[in-house]
DNA sequence: ACCTCAATCAATCAAATGATTGAGTAGACA
DNA sequence: TGTCTACTCAATCATTTGATTGATTGAGGT
């Protein structure tokens, strides 16, 4: 790494450093991928928007293919950011669900933007290998998550003794994404999805 | 100006005629995307499949848009034809749910590749209002289904009570396209997530 | 003052790509 | 037969787009 004292935003002088520029780069980047999608990603929208010639872009992020690694790389910072904020020790099974579902509520309120990068992401993961690798590995985390709360929820007591742990976070991951891709998904039929959930696993009196 | 006698279908001449070729070059167009996805979708590459010259691609589907809503239309038809197979009367909740389940295992095993076009689909239908027009009235049909089926089964007493049939159909469509979806889950996962999906809803005794 | 080098840009390339033009070709029908 | 219509193609256009080149700038070190 660089000696640098301030890592922070100085009154930019006329350049910038190389990280700062990535990361301009990657933000711009996020920006274009929500309004028109990856596909609708072009090199030039993104020097454009972040105020550079194409070839200093080129020169900071080699090819497009770098690029698209680049935002995932980015996604994959803001996922694991939004997923540590939360220290989950010492509660039960379900009260983690309800951390869990916070932590959703949270990020769809938050960064709405997320999950749809995401999407695109997983998307294009099924054919670029090296999107997949960063990519896959993310949801995989997520799930796990859930799986732990269940399987600690069915040793505490919290949810059904024939729960399984596995395939409820296969459903409760899948529900909570697709409710989050989907467009025309209101706040309130989110929060029905959620309490939907919670009866759903909970163990009846 | 047309005289329109009847609209419908002459014995092919040596030439295809156009409801063939159309077809053709839809069905060229969905290898294509699944392939590569609706981003890697080049007019070159459907009329070298479909074996006739761009310029005859063009006389057949205007423009890409219109090749896209081709597609949608398409996907649309055939999602139909499969959500239409099986008389679904005088069943009860449980037993149209296990209906449903089992048109979801036939749909992945012998149409693969429908839900990765639908799902390229709903992504453009974030931006294109003329797939969205297509795509998302079959995803509100397809999550109908589960909000009767659910409704009819809390009333007749497969259910739980306390099943909130929106919610549950939000989550059932949910999780089973976002197993759909992801290319690493296998056969045995969805069984699982199936079951789950069962004990989720079911009355207990 | 001088050197070095990361950072920057104007200009340009080469390929890809959606679309068009204009010239056909074959079957139907009078 | 001649004409009309649906259909087809080779050739080409006009952009778009990822990438490159070669020159320039300026901050930091000596």
């Amino acid at each position: 790494m660089k000696a640098d004292s301030t890592p922070c935003a100085f009154p930019a002088s006329k350049r910038e450093s190389g990280d700062e520029r990535r990361i301009a780069v990657a933000s711009a980047a996020r920006q274009i991928i929500v309004e028109k999608g990856l596909e609708g990603l072009r090199t030039r929208d993104i020097a454009a928007r972040v105020g550079i010639n194409i070839a200093t872009l080129h020169y900071h992020v080699p090819t497009k293919e770098a690029l698209v690694a680049l935002v995932a790389e980015s996604i994959r910072h803001d996922f694991r950011t939004q997923a540590m904020r939360h220290p989950r020790v010492g509660k039960t099974g379900l009260e983690q669900l309800h951390m869990e579902f916070d932590d959703f509520r949270e990020t769809t309120r938050e960064m709405p933007e997320l999950i749809i990068i995401l999407t695109e992401l997983v998307e294009r993961a099924r054919r670029d290998a090296t999107v997949a690798e960063i990519v896959l590995p993310m949801h995989r985390f997520w799930r796990g998550q859930f799986v732990d709360i269940f399987r600690l929820g069915v040793a505490d007591g919290s949810f059904r003794p024939d729960l399984d742990p596995e395939a409820g976070a296969m459903i409760a991951t899948g529900a909570l994404s697709d409710c989050w891709r989907r467009p025309d998904t209101s706040p309130s039929m989110i929060e029905q999805a959620l309490a939907e959930l919670e009866r759903a696993f909970i163990r009846k009196s």
